[in-house]
DNA sequence: TGTACATCAGTGAACGCGCGTTCACTGATGTAC
DNA sequence: TGTACATCAGTGAACGCGCGTTCACTGATGTAC
């Protein structure tokens, strides 16, 4: 810790964001290693990065300001990886693409469980507008797809958001659990989430085609009837 | 805070429970408006009760020992409910009693939002036995019911703790990011938690019986052609 | 019934610590002449 | 090209604070005789 010996060179006259950055990246270090935001310190920081407590101060108002950053870039290294998965995904399947993206955004909170965590499960330091989560980030390009999803005719035409919120509860609850009960028989991440996201979209397709109010028992006691025949009618994988 | 005047009678002899008990109650009731554990002091703790710190240590040997009975308090607290939610459901109608327990989950955990995150949102202090979790307390009560559904031919038969985790998955994931996210735009609590564990029952119950590697997108264009005839064959509410 | 005594639940004061943040400062960098 | 100076990124030391925990103690309660 503060056996760092070797001391950075000062910055270049107005090269502050490059310090900036790495106090933020630092912080994300930290922060992946650590039980919780209190338990990451500003000298421990600092320590991390070769520079005295004070000096933070010249880039970041508190210690809130520089955590807000710090899951600031989380999201957008969220949203990277799920560009990139739906982007490998052809435009004609868009629930292909809708599983993908979950099935990406489940990976990178096991991979990244403390990340995740700030991110995604702790109480936002400033809650922030409504609009800045829903009309930016990740959270749109999944939107997308749920819309293209809606114009293919597997979902119901309508509002894309409140079926994008279904099917993030569904991936978040597979990430959120897997990683505060690391320790209960989750098997395979990709089996688990596969399955979940699968359920989930076929039930929300099944929903929008039967009307909320359908007999779930009497549903699924309808589908087995039906199965044999749409069973001998696909082809099934060895 | 320490306005607190009021001093508590000692205990009787051999009555110690009875302080540590109100310990527990003082720190959970804490707990529910703290932003983290570590914003809980043990000085804050022994003013709620109206007694010294160090009198918390004649019945807990650390602050974790304190955390860890609130934590086993909630879990209680959680399967009474659950319990009672199941107990209203008829026998026969296992797969209403599955969503029942769900939708009873899913509203403490939004009614009691900080003390469903120390239970279920963070990591435990210490990481219990496997066997803790899934044969005691809440969870095994909600497989019992998941194997009732098996029973009645509603999943395929099986090992029932790998189909109640996908379904708790679904709840926790519905109700984790209520309280995580508040201000996105949930609407009723009810609606959505419903929603996402009908979808849930049903897609998992197509899952069983079409297999896992079912052609999800043919899968719901075939539902779609089917949908009116079902839809003719059962009584609409109004 | 009365007294001396043991018990032990709870006290009061203090310990050492690490925290976020502040403040006057230093000294390398870049610029004006 | 050389010198004096302004700038400002980063420093070193300190601030006041609340924390978990310890320790020698007190004094009401219950018991033995």
């Amino acid at each position: 810790m503060s056996g760092e010996t070797v001391r950075r060179r000062r910055a270049q006259r107005g090269s502050g964001e490059l310090l900036r950055a790495e106090i933020v990246a630092a912080a994300k270090e930290l922060l992946a290693n650590a039980r919780n935001v209190d338990a990451v310190s500003m000298r421990a920081v600092a320590d991390a990065v070769g520079v005295t407590p004070p000096s933070i101060y010249l880039h970041f108002a508190d210690k809130d300001a520089l955590l807000d950053a710090v899951v600031s870039d989380v999201f957008a290294e969220l949203d990277t990886v799920i560009q990139a998965a739906g982007a490998a995904v052809p435009d004609d399947a868009p629930l292909t693409r809708l599983k993908t993206q979950g099935l990406a955004y489940v990976h990178f909170a096991v991979d990244h469980p403390e990340h995740y965590r700030i991110a995604a499960m702790e109480p936002c330091v400033v809650p922030p507008n409504v609009d800045d989560v829903i009309r930016t980030g990740a959270f749109v390009h999944f939107t997308e797809t749920v819309l293209a999803c809606m114009k293919a005719g597997i979902f119901a035409d309508g509002d894309p958001v409140p079926v994008a919120l279904d099917l993030w509860a569904a991936a978040h609850g597979i990430a959120a659990l897997m990683i505060a009960k690391p320790y209960l028989p989750w098997g395979d991440v990709d089996d688990i989430a596969n399955r979940v996201l699968r359920a989930a979209a076929i039930g929300r397709a099944v929903n929008d085609v039967l009307g909320g109010d359908v007999d779930t028992e009497a549903f699924t006691a309808w589908v087995r009837t039906q199965a044999p025949a749409k069973r001998s009618r696909e082809r099934r994988r060895p």
